[in-house]
DNA sequence: AGCCATCGTCGAAGCGCTTCGACGACTGAT
DNA sequence: ATCAGTCGTCGAAGCGCTTCGACGATGGCT
C-alpha cells in the first residue's frame, strides 16, 4: 500500500501539498494538481482510513442502529437501510451497522472510541432509553421517529398523524360513517414504537373532528388475530362500512377472512391502509393506500446527519406529510345508503 | 475523550503498560492492571479506534456486502445480515455495510483505505466479477454462495445439490413418481445466481438417479407467473403429483391457484419447498420445507473469517448439509395410484 | 555464590495523515 | 518604487495508539 509520502515523491512535492490537492482546502496550481493526481492513479493511492481518522477526528462513516431481530416490517426496515447506506455513499460516507439489542452500549461503544460522525436510529420507542445516552454524545444523531422527549434531537418520519387524518378524511369523503381501525398488534403498541401511538392518536382525534362513529382494536399476528379483531370491531360498531389497517402483516388474512365471509372489496366494505406501495399492491385487491415512504425517510435522515456535522442549521422536527393514492379498495357510498 | 496518557497518568504507569493491560500481550502484575483498569473506568477510557487501527494496522471491522436492492428474498438477506452482524459482535468486531451495486470498487475502496480486515459477501453470480478483485486484495473474504471459480477464496452455505436432492428423495419415499419443479424467477437464473443453479443441477441429476419423471419451470413472481408456470409444468407432464418449489415469493399464489383449481394440498398434489422456517409455516398449509439456515450460515461466514484472520486453517468450502421438516403439505401415494 | 530466564515495566519510535505557521513569489493598488 | 495581500508550497508538529528493545528485579538452577 502506498503512503501518502510515496505519492508526494512520486509527484515531486511535499506530502502536505498531497493532502492539499486531496481536500482542497488550499490553493493548488493547476499543475501541481495534475502532477499529484497522476502519482495518485499510477500508484493506487488510498488514503488510510484510521489515519486520516486519527489526525483530522473525522471518520467518514454513520452509524446505522437497525431492529434486526426478524420481526415484523422486515421489508420497511430493509428499505431504509438501503436508503441510509445510499444516501449516505453519495456524502462520502459508509455506514456501520449495529443492531438495536445492543442498546446503549452499544451506542457509547463506537461514539467513544470515535468509529462514526453520526448516529441514525430506527425503531424507536415512546420513551426509549437511548435518548439520554445520545445526548451524552459527542456525535450527532438522527432519529427515524418520534420519541416523547426528543428535545435537541433530530427526528425525521412520516408524519403519521396526519397519515390518520388522511385516510379518514378520504373514506368520509367517500361518505363513509362508520369506520373500524386495524392497528398493529399488542406487542407495538407494548413497545410503545412511536408510529403506532401517533397513528391511533391523529385517529381519534381526526374520527371525533370529522364527526364520525369509529373503533379501533389492535390486531394480533396471524389470521386468528385478524378474525378476532375484525369480530371485535364488529362487535363494538354495526353497520362499519370501511376499514383503516395500520398493520401490513394483517392484510393477506384480512381480505381472505373478508372473503370467505363473503364481504366483498369494495362492495360491501372499503379499506385504506398505510404500508410500503409495493405491498398494497401485492394483494389481491389493489389496495387504495398511504405510502410509508421509507426511501425518502432513510435519505432526509442521511441529509439531516451531514447538515449537523457542518454545522448548518436544521429543522428538528421534520414529519413527512403523508399522500394517498387511490386503487380499488374503496368506493363511494351513495347518500341514500348513508 | 481521554486517552491512554490520562489512563496512565491516573494510575501512574506508562502507557505501554495501559496499552499492554488492553492487550493482555504482555504479563502485567495483579495490582497494576487492577489500578489501571480502575482508571479505564472512573475516565470512560475507550481507546481511539482509529489510532488503533494505524497503530496496529487492524481495525476490527469487517465488511458485509449485501444486495440492498428491494429485492426476491428480503427477509433471508436480513437473517444473513443479523446473523453476521451478531456473530462479529462476539469476536468483538464490528460491520461496515456496503450495497452490491457499488460494485468491484467499493470493495476496493474499503480495502485498499484499511478500513477492514475482512470481507463477507452474499448474492454471488456464477461468474462473478468481484472474485478476481478480491483476490487482489490484502483482507481475506468469505463467499455467502458458490461461484464458479472460487480456488483460494472461503465459501459457505446451504449445500442446495444435496437439498434437492433431499426434496426429491422425500417424495419418491413417498411414491411420487411424477414430479415438477417450480424454480426461481428467470432474472435469478439470468444473473446465474448460484443457489439456483446448483438446486436445478442437483434436482436433474437426482431425478435421473432416482428413476423419477420430472419437468422444471422458472416461475415469474406474481399470481401470473405462478399460472403460466403451473400450466407448463402440466403441459410436459401429466398426471403430477407432487412439486419441489425453490421460490418463496411462489408459494402464496401457488397455494392460492391450486385451491381455486380444487388442487387439495396435500390431498390431490404434494409440496416440499425450499425457504426460511418461517415462511413454510405461515401460510395456509404448514408445509414440509428444507430450511434455509440463513443464521448458521451467516454465523459460520464470520467464524471463517476470523480463522482466517488470525491464520488458522480453514475449509475453503463448506456447504451446509439441507435437513427436511415434514409437516401438512406431502403425503404418501398409495402403491395403487403408483 | 553466580548465572540465566522470566517477569513487569518503561521509553521511544513510528503508524499515515492533517493542519498550522512560515515563507518566497507575485499581483495590484497606491 | 513600495506595501499589503494573495497564491502556492513546504516543514514540522501532533493526532492516540501499539510494539520493540531495554532494563532492573526476582527466582530457580547449578
Amino acid at each position: 500500500m502506498p503512503t501518502i509520502n510515496d505519492v508526494a515523491k512520486a509527484a515531486g512535492v511535499s506530502p502536505s501539498t498531497v493532502s492539499y490537492v486531496l481536500s482542497g482546502r488550499r490553493p493548488i496550481s493547476a499543475e501541481t494538481r495534475a502532477r499529484v493526481q497522476a502519482a495518485i492513479a499510477e500508484l493506487g493511492f488510498h488514503p488510510h482510513a484510521g489515519a486520516r481518522a486519527l489526525a483530522s477526528s473525522k471518520t467518514n462513516v454513520i452509524a446505522l442502529v437497525a431492529p434486526l431481530r426478524v420481526d415484523v416490517n422486515v421489508p420497511v426496515i430493509m428499505q431504509f437501510a438501503t436508503a441510509v447506506v445510499t444516501a449516505a455513499r453519495s456524502y462520502n460516507h459508509d455506514v456501520l451497522l449495529l443492531t438495536k439489542d445492543e442498546g446503549t452500549a452499544g451506542l457509547e461503544r463506537v461514539a467513544h472510541s470515535t468509529m462514526v460522525d453520526a448516529l441514525i436510529l430506527m425503531d424507536l420507542e415512546r420513551d426509549d432509553l437511548r435518548i439520554p445516552a445520545l445526548r451524552k454524545l459527542k456525535q450527532p444523531s438522527v432519529l427515524i421517529g418520534l420519541p416523547a422527549d426528543h428535545t435537541g434531537i433530530a427526528c425525521v418520519d412520516l408524519d403519521f398523524g396526519a397519515a390518520a387524518r388522511l385516510a379518514l378524511e378520504h373514506l368520509a369523503g367517500h361518505g363513509h360513517r362508520r369506520i373500524g381501525l386495524v392497528g398493529p398488534s399488542p406487542a407495538v403498541y407494548k413497545r410503545q414504537t412511536t408510529y403506532a401511538d401517533r397513528f391511533l392518536t391523529g385517529f381519534l382525534e381526526s374520527s371525533v373532528e370529522l364527526g364520525l362513529r369509529t373503533v379501533t382494536h389492535p390486531c394480533e399476528p396471524g389470521a386468528a388475530g385478524v378474525r378476532s379483531a375484525l369480530a371485535d370491531l364488529d362487535a363494538e360498531l354495526d353497520g362499519i362500512t370501511a376499514l383503516v389497517v395500520h398493520n401490513e402483516e394483517a392484510l393477506r388474512p384480512l381480505l381472505d377472512l373478508l372473503r370467505a365471509t363473503g364481504r366483498r372489496v369494495p362492495e360491501d366494505i372499503s379499506i385504506v391502509t398505510v404500508c410500503p406501495r409495493d405491498v398494497a399492491m401485492s394483494l389481491p385487491v389493489n389496495l387504495t393506500s398511504i405510502d410509508i415512504p421509507a426511501h425518502d425517510v432513510g435519505t432526509l435522515a442521511v441529509e439531516t446527519a451531514m447538515r449537523l456535522l457542518d454545522g448548518r442549521s436544521i429543522e428538528f422536527t421534520r414529519l413527512l406529510a403523508p399522500s394517498l393514492v387511490e386503487r380499488d379498495s374503496c368506493r363511494e357510498i351513495s347518500s341514500s345508503h348513508r
